[in-house]
DNA sequence: GTCTGACTGTTATAGACCATTACAATTCAC
DNA sequence: GTGAATTGTAATGGTCTATAACAGTCAGAC
């Protein structure tokens, strides 16, 4: 009996604001600060473009990991997302609990299987795609073209 | 009797790791993407900062705008965190317990309590505004100057 | 002055997320 | 072949945060 979870609700709703004639302090100063800002406000742009469709920023990404990478295995799923093995395991069960994806066994290892997206899955994904590539491209719309490359180069630097 | 919480541990423990040899699809075009990946490695070197100080990346934020703004309420300070009154109340709590910070009845509104920093608060808070800062450029040390004060640019132009 | 509505702090409740631990089956190293 | 490592799984617990409800207080309309 597969336990359907209830449709998510995100748990940070509004941006964090600016309020005018405070003291921020050091707050300003730090990259950690502004990262979070940013990224909050990202996180509610990737939740607009993806209204009733019961997406989280880690489904999607599994989505489009396992889509990208056909047959990979829960363990790898879960080391590119930076989680526990349980956590991939539970977003394997999500996505095969909506038949958006499926696990096959593998042939030379009887341990593990190879997640595959399922027809309906690869739809999904395809629609998802678009929204959130559009969405997150308005949301970078104050950015020319030059600073979003920028950007986005600077942010790959200081996570490698 | 107040109830002291267990000391924090934080949930995400290691940096979200580019795997090779495996296809990253549309991620890499996201900047949502690679935010969520700058940001988680940022809260690591907060946590590195802070270990062994019970801190927490919004406790610091409450420190820091309490120590900046003595008499903030609790609601403007769930404000400016972005969190529900609920949340400061158990931010403010956790600073009371601590002997950090402590409320006081304001003359002019019967409803309200300012909140102010004791002076162990003050004492710790340069401490570790010291440590936060210090760890915050570190592990920004693969970006010069000039790239530092352009990623802090576009972050806040992108945060608006 | 009174009354209605708004705001503050507070408490209780619930849900989502994730790590940890333990376990069985399987594979690998030697 | 035996012990160590890996895989998926299940159970458990903790942390964070929102929501809803409540009492006390304030402010403005009249």
């Amino acid at each position: 009996m597969q336990k359907l979870p209830s449709p998510y609700r995100p748990r940070v709703l509004a941006p964090i604001p600016r309020v005018p004639g405070l003291n921020y302090d050091v707050l300003d100063e730090l990259l950690g600060y502004a990262l979070r800002r940013a990224q909050v406000g990202m996180f509610l742009a990737f939740h607009v473009a993806t209204r009733g469709l019961d997406m989280t920023p880690p489904r999607f990404t599994a989505l489009v990991i396992v889509g990208a990478n056909p047959g990979i295995g829960q363990s790898s799923l879960g080391q590119v997302l930076g989680i526990a093995r349980s956590g991939a395991m539970m977003l394997t069960d999500w996505m095969e609990g909506r038949g958006l994806a499926e696990r096959r066994r593998r042939p030379n290892d009887g341990r593990s299987w190879g997640v595959h997206l399922s027809a309906r899955g690869e739809e999904l994904l395809a629609r998802m795609k678009r929204k959130v590539t559009a969405e997150d491209r308005r949301r970078a719309g104050v950015l020319d073209a030059a600073e979003r490359r920028e950007l986005l180069r600077l942010l790959n630097k200081l996570a490698r």
